[in-house]
DNA sequence: TAATCTTTGCAATCGAGTTGCACCATATGG
DNA sequence: CCATATGGTGCAACTCGATTGCAAAGATTA
């Protein structure tokens, strides 16, 4: 898994054997992953340490976390060059049915009108309905 | 104070002790407001009661629920004829030094183009970063 | 190699949310 | 007007995701 590695290395994240799998999963999974997902995919790793990870991980910009409404935060990986800016932000949608979390990068963030002297620092964007594995 | 007894009364909703003096404390606030606000604020109130008279509130659309990614779940009033669907949607403000939460109704709500045949029921939008009072 | 810093695993703790249960208030029917 | 049913309330306990303290293990540096 040399994306691991690189990944790690551009946001001068030092590698270790947790951090690597956890990344690993992170970018093996079309939906976002909350703490137990990660947690019972990688049964011998501590949860504790998952946690720091993700911690670790969320500071250095390598994954974003979502409130999804479900009670457990989610994780996805950033995609290349995003900084976590309000320009790298996207919505997020959360199948009420299947209850998966899914980033939308290819739907436009649009400008939002703030009321005078508001300024936007980041944003938690989740469309809630039904995905269209479930619409049916 | 009518506006309570309206409110219930359009809603459907029995008048109590209790829902009266919930309903008036978030009527009266400018900021969403969590579970513990509301216990601080009614020190006479059980927090269980107030815990189910804000399910009821919800459960009957006389409020709303934001999940602003403080960790608790903030609750403020609807307007009126709001009926939580889709078209009631508004964004919120949630802000990164005073920890306020605000339902910006002013802002006008985007129409988000979702992928095919993903169906949109209700959103959670929450926009961070610096109210006007704070960004100064 | 010794000293230092970081990461990890385990166990304990925290806190928001939620529930069970008994009691009380209201209202409904005889 | 009382008896019973229905729903609301307060208290205490519990759940569960998140978080932390601490000591051991591993990595890094002098």
């Amino acid at each position: 898994m040399q994306i691991v590695d690189e990944i790690l290395k551009i946001k001068k994240v030092k590698n270790t054997a947790v951090r690597t799998v956890v990344l690993r999963h992170l970018l093996s999974q079309e939906k976002a992953q909350s703490l137990k997902d990660i947690e019972n995919a990688l049964v011998y790793t501590d949860r504790s340490s998952i946690f720091r990870t993700l911690k670790t991980f969320e500071n250095n910009k390598i994954i974003h976390s979502i409130e999804d409404g479900s009670g457990m935060i989610k994780y996805a990986v950033c995609v290349k060059g995003c900084n976590c800016d309000p320009k790298d932000l996207h919505y997020h949608f959360y199948c009420n049915n299947c209850d998966k979390t899914f980033c939308l990068f290819d739907v436009p963030f649009q400008n939002i009108e703030l009321p005078e002297n508001f300024k936007i620092q980041q944003a938690n964007m989740v469309v809630k309905g039904l995905c269209n594995n479930c619409n049916k």
